[in-house]
DNA sequence: GTCTATAAAGAGATAGAC
DNA sequence: GTCTATCTCTTTATAGAC
């Protein structure tokens, strides 16, 4: 019977070897994409046998969910420092435009989680809570109990002298009892609900407007934008940020239409940000991962043998 | 040497028999999914030898891409009759209810096209025509051009009174130039830009916006609701026709800043779609397709022998 | 725990007979 | 045109030696 330390130094060497493999999947599946992502490719890229493989994850379908799982977190990550914004319409757009950036600066990560399979897509949003307790979530949720106070608090300071708000404010905020343990994969939607909340209380967001309903219309603008940039090969035609700039103003009532909705500044000068739009560069996303972008992750194999 | 009629003949049955094929090939992809296409189960299919495939089809790929203009067109067709429309943001929303329920109703063809990979995006937009001039496309290309005319005007007897207009709109609608033969898969942005412009020339949308971004952004949203309800199993919590009505309503303009407009009814009972929602149902689709819902299509193996 | 070896299945595509 | 037969390659997953 050995000693209780070695038992530690063998689970933490099979931890080890279980990262090994991941990394290796997570780099197989940034440079060629998901589709080639094979046992016998990773363990040739950790120089161990693919039966060894077997050992820590019983499929390819389980290293593939634990995949997503990290890239759901590190999505998270980068919403949390946005979450401090104190007024809620800039705080959307920040996401927004995060969650665009992730997307391009990711895509076969993106494609992964959010574009293949449902099982995937659910294993990120679900089952983040494994892969995100590895430090991620901690900060998330914190980040989420403290927007429930100080964050409303800084918010309606700043915000609320604009229309006739404070009112529904304070009583209705609890309506999303924003439970951090609960299911972590919510915590994203838990920014955004709050953000919408405050947005409503400022009377910048119609009353009888459901926040959950709009979310969730929100964030297909912003899938349907990031989706559309990975497979569609003309889209867009348009700097992708002035497209991104379109729907958030649109959604969050900024527009420069010929009347302004909500609280906008009339009339913007130019006719787009034609001039700038510095487009796909994203110099402010995440610069963790050696560039994802760039090669053709090839879902077909294509000609090998001829 | 054959007779002319012999040739003709014979020209008429490898047509068919290409026809078989794409048409059996249809069928798996509905019924299993484009990863489940195979060369061998499409010869079982037509109870052909394999070989017999590669006389029609150079490759899998192409047979792929086949059935992509296919689908594109008879997304197209689709909208044919909706560009009859008078009012321009009706119009609008109603090529929007029909492009998310097109993808509602054929998922696995809207993944094929939209949602797999680049090239197959690429074949349906630009390779639609030859599939395309089977029948639907000339219909199309004439109501596109009868758009620039006859639908301007008759948009014109009833619009017009809303707001100032007119006097941008005759002199600026030749900015498309709308030549149809040109790129057939670019008949659908036609249509759309076509109604922006009739829009903005009503003083319902804002004279600065860029009509092709507006276009662009719009499409990802719709593209994002259908992705999202094919890919996301959280997706969505409320009806979908609620979110779509949303989505349609914040494009367009017509939400209501304090009073509820056309769908959402105000407030929901309950949290989430406990009660009600019928969600998927969406019975005024297509129903000419036989039922491509339902079946879960397994981009992966799974499980097969034990 | 890790390996070698291999089973079992499936894929796309082609050569050559008829 | 069509088929038979096959080549070549890939995959996941497991059995059993060490």
């Amino acid at each position: 019977m050995p000693g209780m330390g070695i038992v530690e130094r063998k689970s933490r060497q099979k931890q080890a070897l279980r990262e090994r493999i991941l990394d290796a999947a997570r780099r197989i599946v940034m440079r060629e994409g998901f589709a080639a992502l094979s046992m016998r490719k990773i363990a040739d890229a950790i120089e161990y046998s693919p039966a060894t493989l077997y050992l820590h994850f019983a499929s390819r379908d389980e290293i593939a969910q634990a995949l997503c799982a990290e890239g759901y977190a590190q999505l998270l990550a980068t919403f949390v420092p946005l979450a401090q914004i104190a007024d809620p319409a800039e705080r959307l757009k920040a996401l927004g435009r995060a969650y665009v950036a992730f997307g391009v600066a990711h895509p076969e990560t993106y494609r992964l989680i959010f574009m293949e399979d449902p099982s995937y897509t659910g294993a990120a949003l679900g089952g983040a809570a494994g892969a995100a307790r590895k430090g991620v979530d901690g900060a998330l949720a914190a980040v989420v109990d403290a927007g429930a106070g100080a964050a409303n608090e800084t918010a309606e300071a700043t915000v609320a002298g604009t229309a006739a708000a404070g009112t529904t404010a304070s009583g209705k905020v609890n309506l999303a009892p924003a439970k951090p343990d609960d299911d972590p994969g919510d915590a994203a939607l838990h920014i955004m609900l709050r953000a919408l909340e405050e947005l409503k209380a400022a009377g910048r967001l119609s009353a009888s407007m459901d926040v959950a309903v709009w979310a969730e219309a929100f964030w297909a603008t912003l899938h349907g934008i990031v989706a559309l940039n990975l497979t569609c090969p003309v889209f867009p035609s348009a700097p992708l940020d002035t497209v991104v700039g379109v729907a958030l103003d649109t959604w969050l009532g900024t527009q420069p239409a010929g009347q302004p909705q909500g609280a906008a500044k009339s009339t913007r000068a130019g006719k787009k940000k034609s001039a700038e739009a510095p487009a796909q560069s994203h110099s402010e996303a995440h610069a963790e991962s050696p560039a994802e972008t760039g090669v053709k992750p090839a879902t077909k194999p294509k000609a090998a043998s001829a």
